[in-house]
DNA sequence: GTGAAAGCGCTAACAT
DNA sequence: ATGTTAGCGCTTTCAC
């Protein structure tokens, strides 16, 4: 492969010069500096980015470290950093954490180990594993979800806020007997959500019932199984506040094999607006949350802080959107 | 940042011991390598990657291009290729071409820039930019495409033969005028599900009709459009035809919007068995292609051709399978 | 404006 | 079994 000394030598000048010019320095003669270009172009010339990266002590390169591929917020969120972190010459490589702290633990070493620039990441809660950035001075923000005792900048949803008027919302629709079925205990989204659900019955002076909540890990598999458990009790919900769309689809499965219809029988809100959310029957009331912005406003901040390591700690938080639809009006 | 130096100083031994022991080679003595373990510990060492890299001519990571992070259909592909490559000790980094080729061209550079091991992509079409790996004889193989005049490994879907069967199924139920809303010309899955379509036509002595037949970006949007488009001419279809889950997003939208029931007014068979297709209302038929086990192939593959370039390029085809139900079945 | 030369941190010959 | 040393390809002083 072609190195900057092949170029050099049929440019005839210096390692020096060839890199110069295709750094686009300005010190370059114009001649000399099209001359290089002929010549990397002629050789098929790829800098050896290790190389590059080992003398400069960086990569331009920042990781995005989510707790799940396959979840459409994540990756809405992923797109959201992609562009911003592509205007600015940035590359984004995409680790898929599972949701497991010895994943995320796993790619975080990898990311200091190539020394990129900095990371992204949807926390799963551990926070040890985040240390080690903050240790060594590795730019890093937190979406969705914040870090405990740690001072980082941090883009959140008000989720707990949201949770909260989605309940109210199935309040005022006149469902009596909400549940609520949310994401593992010591992920903050799903703690968050609780804790809102909980905030409106309290304040509409309803008992809320252990019995009417359930938990399990963030995906279709885990909330159809909660739906079946908590609707199969004597005093089933009426409504229930799905914690997300993976969920939502499982619990809608749990719904239509039991022969309830949402909205009717059983009133639904879930949170994210999932692409497909409008087309069930009925459309499912969602809470939208602006996972693209997310992404966006992530990455500005982790470009802030690569270029001024001392500026204070932000916190960013985003509202969320309720959009009724028919899963919680009744019929 | 902790070098290998200070190790080597913290225990009392030379650098390359100190490398020797942390990559685990037989011939250290270890006592020593217990000491030297401490030291990195207590030091918090992390190998600089790009040295080692620069030194290896070699990072064991593999790239994965996919066009578009949000269709589920590749999400599935990168956890199957995430699956095998963690097993072998090798990072995967996930890059969203976007389903432009400028930006898988970028992702390409950057891919041998980093001199990756071997890159996995559901190519663009274009096939210049692929050139590049061959010409430098990194590892690669294609997944949902194949790459025109390229011979390397490949992993496909018999996607013309299940866009076939999707469409006999349409015509024993008993659906007259058929049509197919797929994806740009030139983009080989979509140019495939259409010649399927046309086989099946072909084959039921039936005349087709190009007045049927939209094709549009793989997206939610343009397959809105075109099913708009396409119901609201003189002779409309009776049935459609769609060649991913995006697509029949905007399709059901399309037709909720319309007034048409799906099944009784208009059958319809999306590929791609999204967790949702099962929720809408009627369930949605689909065509379900094995993602996943896509990616674990493409995996295998790769790093198959990681340790041996010589070996002779594969094409291994996979089959997709059609499931019924109502959205394809005359009330 | 250009070149010579040092050195980023690591691994692998080679020497002992 | 361990240490010494060269060098991977690049960028960046430092001279000129």
């Amino acid at each position: 492969m072609a190195t900057i000394s092949d170029v050099a030598a049929l440019a005839g000048v210096s390692t020096a010069t060839v890199s110069r010019a295709l750094n686009g320095k300005a010190t370059v003669d114009p001649d000399l500096a099209a001359r290089v270009r002929t010549a990397a172009d002629e050789l098929g010339y790829q800098p050896n980015g290790p190389a590059r990266n080992l003398r400069r002590q960086e990569a331009a390169v920042v990781a995005l470290i989510i707790s799940d591929v396959e979840n459409p917020f994540f990756t809405a969120i992923a797109r959201g950093v992609e562009d911003v972190a592509h205007e600015v010459g940035y590359s984004v490589v995409l680790c898929n954490s599972d949701e497991s702290a010895s994943k995320e633990n796993r790619y975080i070493d990898i990311a200091i180990q190539e020394r990129v620039a900095g990371v992204i990441l949807s926390p799963t809660g551990t926070t040890s594993s985040v240390d080690k950035l903050a240790a060594r001075g590795t730019a890093f923000v937190a979406v969705d979800r914040p870090l405990p005792q740690q001072d980082s900048d941090v883009v959140l949803v008000d989720t707990r806020l949201a949770a909260r008027q989605a309940t109210e919302h199935l309040i005022a629709q006149g469902y009596q007997r909400i549940g609520c079925i949310t994401g593992p205990s010591g992920v903050r989204t799903a703690d968050d959500r609780l804790a809102g659900y909980r905030d409106a019955l309290k304040a509409a002076k309803r008992r809320g019932s252990t019995k009417l909540v359930r938990r399990t890990e963030y995906k279709a598999a885990g909330a159809h199984k909660a739906a079946r458990d908590v609707l199969s009790q004597e005093d089933p919900p009426d409504a229930l506040l799905v914690a997300n769309s993976a969920m939502a689809v499982g619990v809608l499965q749990a719904l239509q094999e039991k022969g309830i219809r949402p909205g009717k029988d059983v009133g639904m809100v879930a949170f994210d607006d999932a692409p497909w959310a409008a087309l069930v029957d009925p459309p499912l009331s969602v809470v939208a949350q602006p996972a693209y912005e997310i992404g966006t406003v992530a990455a500005r901040l982790l470009l802030a802080r690569i270029t001024d390591g001392t500026r204070p700690p932000t916190t960013t938080t985003l509202g969320a959107r309720l959009i009724e639809r028919g899963s919680s009006h009744r019929g």
